[in-house]
DNA sequence: GCCTGTGAAGGATTTCACAGCC
DNA sequence: GGCTGTGAAATCCTTCACAGGC
């Protein structure tokens, strides 16, 4: 029915929204995809062909609408509304996931945190009193849920997810270093900046070989 | 000279690595691409052909060697050295991220930090003394540093990044939510969990119109 | 018999290039 | 004249399938 449409297509267009509401913050009204493109480091006509997927948002001539445009991304994506989410793991990392004040603003409510440590339950976190993880299961059959953060360590994450999936959640967001397994309903997305820096690092090691300055 | 690498596939051998780490420590001595590939939700056919980008590791009937093939990976990305990082931006993401302790076991060791705030400036953040922002340069160019870690609000976050650009780092991490700039020489990559949630949500959404239970 | 390494085939994604519209 | 939307071409990446070695 709906065509489909490729992963990194769906993966760009929240960048595509982020930079729109920079322009508008700033008060621009209309955005060529040369312009965006050149925002974003990303080819006008990849950026025409992405937007082609969902309907024809642009004007001949004049580019796009930057209100527009960003709120019919919103829409396509779904950020447009409230996501509930909860999160597994109120360690250090969780912690700081707790009250990194980034995710209410973009629509995504922490509304519950869980975890094993005794020293931990009960204390407040970002707004929430962490819960016992053994809670977990009750909690999510009792309360919405739409997005599961994972912030355990690498030893317990994969029976956490497993929980996770097997209580309906779609969608989980997973720090902790494991390629973790989900069905093919669900998505998953891995958060791992030492994967990032090991990916880098073959790309300086050639730097210093080769033209080093 | 060195036939072009896909940057796809370099992105791959660090989860290899870790799912090869993974099998040593469990004991495991072989491993066929077949099971190494259930492991990590990845066709056999793709880490035979991945690896064979940078030589020939298999043994036909067995497999690969676990501990041979891990360091022969760990020598192609750099992983097998220490690598000095800097961080800028000491707020609370920058400060869990000193004092995350994953960075250092792999080899990435923080051995500087740097704030703008001068109720930061002089503190002490997983085993460094925060410096002013005003001394990166001068200590980029008195000591050497591979990569950066960016953890700065957006706003600053181009500037700073073109700070370390121009003092020859060549791989920066970036965990402020906008689209850094760098040139073609010098390798970024970007930590964003908002984006990455903005994608999934469009996945829920199309599984709760759809088949929803 | 099992499993690697790899050309070749197939599929996916990006880029080109231009008709059409403002 | 400037810019979108889009088939077609080009490129990139993945999968197939099998020869060859253990």
């Amino acid at each position: 029915m709906t065509l489909e449409i490729p992963e990194v297509v769906i993966n760009r267009l929240p960048v595509y929204a982020r930079a729109l509401a920079d322009l508008a913050a700033r008060g621009e009204t209309v955005v060529s995809s040369q312009a965006l493109g050149e925002m974003l480091d990303v080819t006008p006509a990849q950026i025409r062909k992405d937007l082609s997927y969902f309907g024809r948002f642009g004007k001949q001539g004049r580019g796009y609408n930057v209100q527009g445009l960003l709120a019919k991304l919103r829409e396509i994506l779904g950020i447009d509304r409230q996501w509930r989410v909860c999160l597994v793991g109120v360690g250090r990392l969780g912690q700081a996931i707790a009250e990194y004040g980034g995710f209410g603003p973009q629509g995504f409510q922490i509304v519950a945190a869980f975890d094993a440590n005794p020293d931990v339950v009960g204390k407040q976190v970002g707004g929430v009193t962490v819960r016992h993880i053994d809670d977990l299961d009750a909690y999510l059959r009792a309360n919405r849920v739409d997005i599961g953060i994972v912030a355990v360590p690498a030893s317990e994450a994969q029976s956490v997810v497993d929980r996770l999936v097997n209580a309906g959640i779609k969608a989980i967001l997973n720090y902790a270093p494991i390629t973790a397994h989900v069905p093919r309903d669900v998505t998953i997305r891995h958060i791992d900046p030492v994967l990032a820096m090991q990916s880098m690092t073959f790309y300086i090691k050639r730097s210093e070989s080769s033209g080093a300055k």
